[in-house]
DNA sequence: AATCATCGTTTACATTTGTTCACAAACCAT
DNA sequence: ATGGTTTGTGAACAAATGTAAACGATGATT
C-alpha cells in the first residue's frame, strides 16, 4: 500500500480519486495548501506527491522545486489544466518525475504512478541504508558495503528471509522456492544452512539480532 | 551526448527529430524494424529507446517486453498515435518508463527524454561503458577496445554469456547452441573452457567480477 | 610425408558445497 | 519433573566444480 500526497484545489477530482485509487493499492491523502503539504512531508512518509500547478498561495513550480530540494528521493508528479508546452519543459527541468495534463483518465494516472514508484523501489534497493543489501544481478549480499562470502544456498535462503522481513518463512516455502536445495531434500538441510548463515553474519542463536527460529514453522528475519 | 535509438515508421517524424534533437545533446539513430532494433541493442550502446507502437512485423508491446527483458536497465519510452488509455496502462505495466501521445511537441519530447536519462544517471552509475564488446562479423570480443585472444569455443561461450547477461545459461543450452563443442561432448568440457576464459579475462573464481557459477545449472555473466 | 601448432576433449585430483547423520540442547504438553 | 518433539550444529559424506596436464584430431608449414 503506497501513500500518495495530493496537492489539489479541485474538490471534484479529489473525491473521485479518493474513491478510485485504493483498489490499486494507492492510499490518497489530499491537501489544498502548499504550506500544509510541506509540513506533512516533513512529518510523515509518502511514496509520491501529486502536485497540481494551479494553486493559490504559492506558484506550483516554486513548490515543486522546494519539495525536490527537501526530499530529493521523493517522486513528484505534476498535473495541470494548462496546456502550454513550456510549462512541461519547466516542470521536468525542476526535477518533476512525470507530467500529466488535465483532464486525464484515472487509469492512466494509476499506471503512471505505479510505474514511477516501481522505478524508485528498484533503485532504492541499491541505496537503502540497511544493514544488509542485496544485489540480485551479482547474487551478492553485502553488510555495510562489505560483501559476505555466501554459497548459493546460503545466498538464496538469506535473501528470501531479507525480502520477507518481519514475516515468517516456512521450511516448506524455502524448499519450494530455492533452486540450490533439491526438492527432495530433507528439511533439515535448511537448518544446517541457516546455521551456517548465522555463523557467517555473527548472529547468536540464543539471543538473535537477525534470524529468529519459529518453532514448528521456519525462520524469520528480525533486523532493521 | 546521449544516444537514442528510435523505432519508428513515420519518415516525417524521423527527419524532424534527427534535425531537432542534436541541439539538445541527443544523438538520434532510427530504425523501422523491431528485429533490427533488437540486434542493434545487442551490439551497441544506447541511453534510451523511443518506441513507436504502430509497427509492422511485431507488436509494439511485445517488443517493449523483449527489450526490457534483455536490457533491464535501459529506459524505454513509448510514443504512439493511438489514444486508447488501456494502451498506456499496458505499456507501463510492461516496464515502459514514459509514454507520450502523438502528435507531440518536440520540446516536450526532449524534456521527457532528458528527465528519464537524468533519473537513471542520478540513482545509479549505469551507462558506464560496457567492459566487453562483441564484434560478431569478426568474431572478436574486445575489452575496452583491446581484442581478446580467444579460441572459437571460448569466443562462442563467452559471447553467449554476454548476450544473456544477468541470466543463467545452462550447460545443456551451451552444448546445444555452440558449434565449437561437439554435441556428444561431456559437459565437463564446458567447465574447462569457462575456466580458460576466466583466466584470460583475469576473473577470480572465488569472488567473480564477470562469470559466476550457478551450481547444478551453468554459468551467468554478472558484469556491468 | 614429416613436423609442428592449435584447440577441443579427457583424465585426474583438489576444492567447494549441499546433504545426511548423530547427538546435545531447547522447547512444549502433560 | 518427564517424555516426546523440534532445533542447533559439528562431522562425515557425496556430488558438483575448478583446473593443470595429458591426449588426440585437425590443419598448416616445411
Amino acid at each position: 500500500m503506497s501513500q500518495i500526497l495530493m496537492v489539489e484545489d479541485d474538490l471534484e477530482i479529489t473525491q473521485l480519486l479518493e474513491q478510485y485509487l485504493p483498489q490499486y493499492g494507492l492510499e490518497l491523502f489530499s491537501v489544498t495548501s502548499p504550506s500544509v503539504a510541506l509540513e506533512k512531508l516533513c512529518l510523515e512518509h509518502y511514496d509520491l506527491v501529486l502536485l497540481d500547478l494551479g494553486l493559490p498561495e504559492m506558484d506550483g513550480h516554486q513548490l515543486c522545486k522546494l519539495i525536490k530540494k527537501e526530499h530529493p528521493s521523493l517522486p513528484v508528479m505534476i498535473s495541470t489544466a494548462r496546456v502550454d508546452v513550456s510549462d512541461k519543459v519547466v516542470a521536468f527541468d525542476e526535477g518533476a518525475d512525470d507530467y500529466i495534463a488535465k483532464p486525464y483518465d484515472p487509469r492512466e494516472l494509476v499506471a503512471r504512478i505505479q510505474a514511477i514508484i516501481k522505478r524508485y523501489n528498484n533503485f532504492a534497493q541499491l541505496h537503502k541504508e540497511e544493514e544488509f543489501s542485496i544485489d540480485k544481478t551479482k547474487m551478492k549480499i553485502s553488510r555495510k558495503g562489505k560483501a559476505l562470502d555466501l554459497t548459493m544456498a546460503e545466498y538464496e535462503i538469506f535473501s528470501l528471509l531479507l525480502e520477507k522481513r518481519y514475516h515468517v518463512v516456512s521450511r516448506e516455502f524455502i524448499i519450494n522456492t530455492i533452486n540450490a536445495v533439491r526438492w527432495e531434500s530433507g528439511e533439515r538441510s535448511i537448518d544446517v544452512i541457516v546455521s551456517r548463515i548465522r555463523h557467517k553474519i555473527g548472529d547468536d542463536v540464543k539471543n538473535p539480532k537477525y534470524i529468529k527460529s519459529i518453532r514448528g514453522i521456519g525462520y524469520k528475519y528480525i533486523g532493521d
